[in-house]
RNA sequence: GGUCCCUUCGUCUAUCGGUUAGGACGAGAGAUUUUCAUUCUCUAAAGAGCGGUUCGAUUCCGCUAGGGACUACCA
């Protein structure tokens, strides 16, 4: 069993945009393949008519794209064990439908959602089950003859599961160990609805693993409680040999509080839950998405890989290849992680600070056109530079405060940078910086500086600070702050002869003048 | 309600019977500093509770409590 080749596979319902819950473990499942030698398979599964939304399946695709996430076949990708969509194979489900009813591992039901309601009222904790199910209206309590004519008559009707009672199933979980469910508490699930000729998940699922040869299914936790049935259908077609091995991922949950993590929290904390931006096609809502709000496809996926693993060292920042190397599920944990988005801005600085200032240059330049400001490529990777190490102040989206926090997004950068390309148009006395660091003396001082400065024929930062200094050294001044007045008009921004550099000889000298002129 | 899963600092986690219970985020303090920062140093901060097993339990077992998931002709 060990020497089959590995295989595993991510197979969303195209139900709206992937949760970032679901981008794990597709993650997950990827680090387990690469690290194995093994097959990545793309499967969507969309047995459920009603739920379909147009363009959540390119979404999913495009979402992986950025992340780095590769698929090795499936949908959009190949493959020769296709079609890998589900709606795609309704001809193999019915052939295997077929196999279950022959062998009398199932059944035919004809009870209609209502009468199914109806019983679940009037019976405390109904379950269509061996206890119940020859109170219903199937195959079982009725006759043949009956059933086919109803068939005939194209009467609606589902195949249940025919689950024996009174054993013990047992579900050996690479997380989890050994997990033993006894089958009386599982119920006749539907694994088949003549309504739409589709199958439900559980059939789908155990029949396309299968016949795809999947090795390894790593889901969600969620999956857990079903996992007994699944292990009772490879049973039941005769495929336990090959069954694959499960691995149930703790959830992620909500930040703050209780539950799971939803779309909810992200919008009234400030963080997207979903991989990219979203606009519902239904309603036109639109969801942020972590693309969209200016976070680094490295970052997120470093991030989330440590949301519930961990290689057992203390490294943290790791490279796909780094995890895909480390990667190991049984150092899954077990419980659930709260999604700790504050850690996710932390990940996407150490990103942003490890990549060369020209890789932002483009999109700091699209971000100054939206403020009017034109400037070029080269001045925008200078800035960013100067400015990274900065911080800025948000709302805490928990408290509702003003907290600070260290430059995290590129997007961080404008509200901290307007000096660079706008002068200051007035000053104001009553700020503390400016009260503070203009004096009686200021003007004059700041006379002397502009006069020093403007003999300089090269206004490169080394010769700027060779003159000023010797100036300072001299005169006993501390011009730095004052100057940072005439330049800035606050008490923010890089190192000053940076910033002159920056805006240059003749706009320097135009911004002291001005403020001498106006703060005298 | 029933079934299953889970439980170490505020958060993510390390520890695979013997440790001063480690790291990171976040928080606080100090140093550095040409504003604000960065950086550096330091500090506070945890084994849910109760019983066992054992020479010895955070680690193994049980119970309790708490949390989570599932309980559809959804996945």
């Amino acid at each position: 069993m060990s020497e089959r080749k590995v295989r595993v596979r991510f197979a969303p319902s195209p139900t709206g945009p992937l949760h970032i819950g679901g981008v794990r473990t597709a993650l997950y499942n990827y680090l387990f393949a690469r690290q194995h030698g093994g097959d990545m398979v793309f499967r969507i599964e969309d047995t459920d008519s009603n739920r379909f939304v147009p363009g959540a399946e390119a979404y999913i695709i495009e979402a992986f794209k950025w992340l780095g996430i590769e698929f090795d076949e499936g949908v959009s990708f190949g493959g020769d064990k296709g079609p890998y969509r589900q709606s795609e194979r309704r001809d193999i489900y019915k052939k295997y439908v077929k196999q279950l009813l022959d062998a009398d591992k199932a059944y035919i039901a004809f009870d209609t959602p209502e009468e199914l309601n109806a019983k679940r009222e009037s019976v405390a904790n109904f379950q269509y089950d061996a206890s119940t199910r020859l109170e219903m209206r199937n195959s079982l309590t009725m006759s043949k003859e009956e059933v086919d004519q109803l068939i005939a008559d194209g009467a609606v009707y589902t195949v249940r599961f025919k689950i024996e009672p009174g054993e013990e199933v047992h579900v050996n979980d690479i997380i989890r160990g050994d997990v033993v469910i006894n089958s009386s508490i599982l119920d006749d699930k539907v694994l088949y609805k003549s309504a739409d000729e589709l199958p439900t998940y559980h059939l789908a699922n155990i029949v396309d693993d299968h016949l795809m040869e999947i090795s390894h299914v790593i889901r969600g936790e969620e999956w857990l409680p079903s996992a007994p049935l699944h292990v009772l259908l490879y049973r039941a077609f005769g495929w336990e040999d090959t069954m694959p091995r499960f691995a149930h991922l703790p959830l992620l949950l909500k930040p703050t509080g209780n539950g799971k993590l939803s779309k909810r929290d992200g919008d009234k904390l400030g963080f997207p839950v979903f991989p990219l931006l979203w606009t519902d096609p239904a309603t036109g809502a639109i969801s942020h998405g972590y693309r969209e709000d200016g976070y680094l496809p490295e970052a997120v996926v470093n991030f989330l890989a440590l949301l519930g693993w961990n290689p057992g060292d203390d490294q943290e920042i790791m490279t796909m290849e780094e995890m895909i190397q480390k990667f190991d599920l049984s150092k899954c944990s077990k419980a659930g992680a709260k999604f700790d988005y504050v850690k996710g801005w932390w990940f996407n600085r150490e990103y942003m600070l490890a990549h060369p200032a020209s890789d932002f240059a483009p999109a700091i330049v699209n971000l100054l056109k939206e403020q009017g400001i034109e400037a070029t490529e080269e001045q925008a990777a200078q800035m960013f530079d100067m400015m990274k190490t900065k911080n800025i102040e948000y709302i805490d989206g928990q408290s509702g405060q003003t907290k600070k926090r260290n430059v995290s997004f590129i997007a961080d950068l404008w509200p901290l940078c307007d000096f660079f390309f706008v002068a200051p148009t007035s000053f104001n006395r009553e700020d503390k910086f400016v009260k503070k660091n203009w004096k009686e003396e200021s003007a004059a001082d700041m006379q002397e500086l502009h006069d020093i400065l403007a003999g300089l024929e090269d206004f490169s930062v080394e010769s700027q600070k060779a003159a000023v200094d010797a100036w300072v050294e001299t005169s006993g001044k501390k011009p730095w702050n004052a100057w940072r007045v005439c330049l800035v008009g606050e008490g923010k921004g890089p190192d000053m002869h940076e910033l002159a550099a920056f805006l240059g000889k003749e706009e320097t000298l135009r911004r002291m003048q001005f403020a001498i002129d106006n703060l005298k």
